[in-house]
DNA sequence: TATGAATGAGCGTTCATTCAT
DNA sequence: GATGAATGAACGCTCATTCAT
C-alpha cells in the first residue's frame, strides 16, 4: 500500500527521487550536482521534484532524517538490552552502522559526508539528531561506569565521541579509498575498532586486584 | 626587510588576504562566501584578491598547505624524539593539534571543516597530505608495536585512524559548540583522549603477572 | 503544430531570441554586446538565452551555420543547373548573395563583419565551411576552363578567391557606408562584378580571328 | 639620434613594445590579449605601456597608422608616376601590398583582422584612411578610363572595391592557411589578380577593331 | 500528477587602467 | 623612465525555483 504515489502498481516517484538522490548526491556531491542530475537520474521531469521536495536540500533533509533516525532507533534498542556487557553493546553499535555501509555505501557517504561532516553548512541543521546520536552512545558508557566495568574518570560523553569518532574516521577511510572495503576489513574493523576504545592499544600489565 | 609586501612598515597584502580569508570561511563558510566578502575583510580592492591567488579555492589550498605542513612537521619531529614512550608522543600530537584549534580556533575550524571533514569536494585534492598524518601517527604506533608496550593485534594504521579520528571529533564537538571550550576542558582532553585511546575506557583488571 | 515553441500561436522563444541576436550583434557587435542585451531585445529573461544556447557564441554559430547553408546550397544548386553559361552562374551567386543582404542587411552584417572577415577569432572555427563556398564557386569556373570559355592560366580556386573577395568588399562598402545602398546600386553592383571579373577592366582590343 | 628612449645606445622602449604588439595581437588577436602579454613579450614592465601609450587602442592605432601610410605612400607614388599603363600600376599596387604581407606577416595580419576586416569595431575609427586607399587605386583606374584603355561602364569607385577585395581575399588567404603561401605563389598571384581583374577571366574573343 | 519552459539573482573571474614609489 | 601593486566595473554563466499548461 503505497502512501503516496498512488497504488496499483505505480511507482512511487517520490522514491524513485530520493533512490536517485542518493546515487547523484554521493557521486557529485550535494553542492557540485544540479537537481536537473537528480531529475535526469530518477527518469522524471525537473518540476517534478518540486512537486515532492520544497528544495534540493530539503532532499537531503529526507534523507539524513530517514537514515539517522533507523540508526538512532537501533542505537536505543540496543542501548535498551539488558545483561548484555557494555563492550557487546558497542559492537553492535559499531557493527551496525559498518554494516550499514556495507549494504549501502552510498546512503551513508552522503549522511557523513555531506551532513555528519559538514556541520557548517548543511549539517547544521542537523546538529541536535546528530547529537542526539552521541548521548545514546553515551548512555551506553554511562552504565558501565555505573557498574564500575568502564573507568569513572572518562565521562561518558566524552568516552563516546571518541568511539563515535573512531568509527566515522573508518568509514571515511572506506570512502576515500583510504583502506580497503573488503568483507573481512568490515568484519575485523567491528572487533578492533571496540577493543581499541574499550581495551585500548597498551598491553595490560599486571595489576594485584 | 620583508620580501612580499614592501619594506618601511608596509603590511604584506597577501598575508592580510589569507588572514582575512581564515575569518570568512570559519564565519561563513567556503562556499557559502563570496569573494567580495573576504576582500573587504580585508580591506582591499576586489582585484587585488585575484592579484595574489589565481582563485577562491587556492586561498584555502594555500592555508591548508602552510598550516598542515607545520603540523606534518610538528609530528615528525614528535616521532623523531627517543626515549620517548608512545603514550608520551601521542600526548605531544593530541596537545599541538588541541592546541593549533586553542590559538586560532578560525583557522582549525577552516582546515577541518573546508578540507579535511571536505574530501569529497576540496580535499579530495589533499587526501595525500591528509593521510601523510596518519602515517606519521601510524609511526609512532608502529615502534610502540614494535618494542611490546602496545597490543600486536591492532595495526598502527587502524590505531592511527581511530585516534586522529577521536581528536578530530573532539574538535567538532568544540568547533559547533557541542563540548564546551575551556582551557581545562583542552587541558584534560589531551590527557582523556590519549588515556581513552592507550588504556582504553575499560577498568583494568587483575592480571597474574 | 510547430515542435517547437508549442503550437496555437505561441511564439518560439528561441527563434526570438536568435533574431533579436541578429540585431544586437549587428549593431553592438558581438563582442561589445552583452548577453543581456540580446535576452533585453528579446523581450526574454537572462536566462533563457542560456536555456536554448550553450554560450553567447553558439548563438553566433547558429546564425551563422544557418545562413551558411542556405547560401552554400544555393550555391550548389546553381552550379548544377546545366547549359547555363558560367557568366549567367557567377550573376546568379552575386545576385543571391547581394539579395540576402538586401533582404537582411543586419544578418549579412553579422555574417560577414563577425564570422567571415573575422577568421582569427570566431571565425576560425568555420573556416571549412566558409572554404567550401569558394569551393563550390570554383567549381563553376573550372567547368568554364574545362568548356574553353573561360582562360586556363587562372586557376578556378584563385579565381573563386578574387570573385568572392570582390563580393565580399561590396558588402563591406554597403555595410559601412561607403558606397550608396540603394536597390539600383545593388541591382547594377550585380552586373557590373560579374563583368569586372569576367569580362575584366580593360577595353577589348581587335583580335583577328 | 633616437627621438625616444634616449640616445646612447639604449633602446627605444616604444618600438620594442610596438613590435611585440604586432607579434601578440598577430598571435592571439587584439581583443584576447591582454596588454600584460604584450609587456611579457616586449619584456618590460606592466605600466610602462601606459607611459608610452594611453590605452591598448592606441598601440593598435600607432601600428596602423604608420603601416597604412606607408603603403598610402607608396599607392600615392606609384599613380604619379607618368607614360605607366594602368594595368602596370596595379600590378605595383599588388605587388606592394603582397610584399608587405611576405616581408612581415604579423604587421600586415594585424592591419587586416583588426582593422581593415574589423570595421565594425576598432576599424570604424579608421574608415576614413581605409577609404582613401581605395581612392587612390580609384584614381589609377579613373585616369585609365579617360585614356580610353579601361572601359567606361566601371566606375573606378566600383573597379577599385573589386581590385581591393580581391588581394584582401588572398591575404587573408595566406594568413588562415587556406592557400599555400610560398614565394612562387606571391609572384604568380601578383600578375594573376591584375590579370583577373584587367583582362578579365574570359577568353578574349574576336572583336573588328 | 507531470512537464519543461521561464525567471533572475548571484558569483567567480578578467583585465584595462591608475598610481605610489 | 620604469615598476608592478592596486583598483573596480563589467560580464558570462549557473542553477535553484516558479509556473503555465
Amino acid at each position: 500500500m503505497a502512501s503516496r504515489g498512488g497504488g496499483r502498481g505505480g511507482v512511487d516517484k517520490r522514491r524513485v527521487i530520493l533512490d536517485a538522490a542518493v546515487k547523484v548526491f554521493a557521486r557529485q556531491g550535494f553542492h557540485a550536482c544540479r537537481v536537473s542530475d537528480v531529475a535526469d537520474e530518477a527518469g522524471v521531469a525537473y518540476g517534478l521534484v518540486y512537486h515532492y521536495f520544497d528544495s534540493k536540500e530539503e532532499i537531503l533533509d529526507t534523507l539524513f532524517t530517514e537514515r539517522w533516525g533507523i540508526m538512532l532507533d537501533a542505537i536505543a534498542e540496543i542501548d535498551a538490552s539488558v545483561d548484555v556487557p557494555a563492550r557487546d553493546k558497542l559492537y553492535m553499535v559499531a557493527s551496525f552502522i559498518i554494516d550499514s555501509y556495507r549494504h549501502d555505501p552510498d546512503m551513508m557517504k552522503v549522511i557523513i559526508v555531506e551532513v555528519t561532516r559538514a556541520a557548517n553548512s548543511f549539517g547544521r541543521a542537523h546538529l541536535e539528531q546528530i547529537y542526539a546520536a552521541y548521548r545514546r552512545i553515551a548512555e551506553i558508557v554511562e552504565s558501565a561506569r555505573a557498574d564500575g566495568s568502564f573507568k569513572e574518570d572518562i565521562s561518558a560523553d566524552f568516552a563516546a565521541m571518541c568511539f563515535y569518532g573512531a568509527i566515522e574516521q573508518l568509514l571515511s577511510g572506506w570512502i576515500f579509498g583510504m583502506i580497503p572495503a573488503t568483507d573481512e576489513e568490515f568484519e575485523r574493523s567491528k572487533e578492533l575498532v571496540v577493543e581499541t576504545i574499550c581495551g585500548g592499544l597498551e598491553q595490560p600489565v599486571a595489576v594485584s586486584g
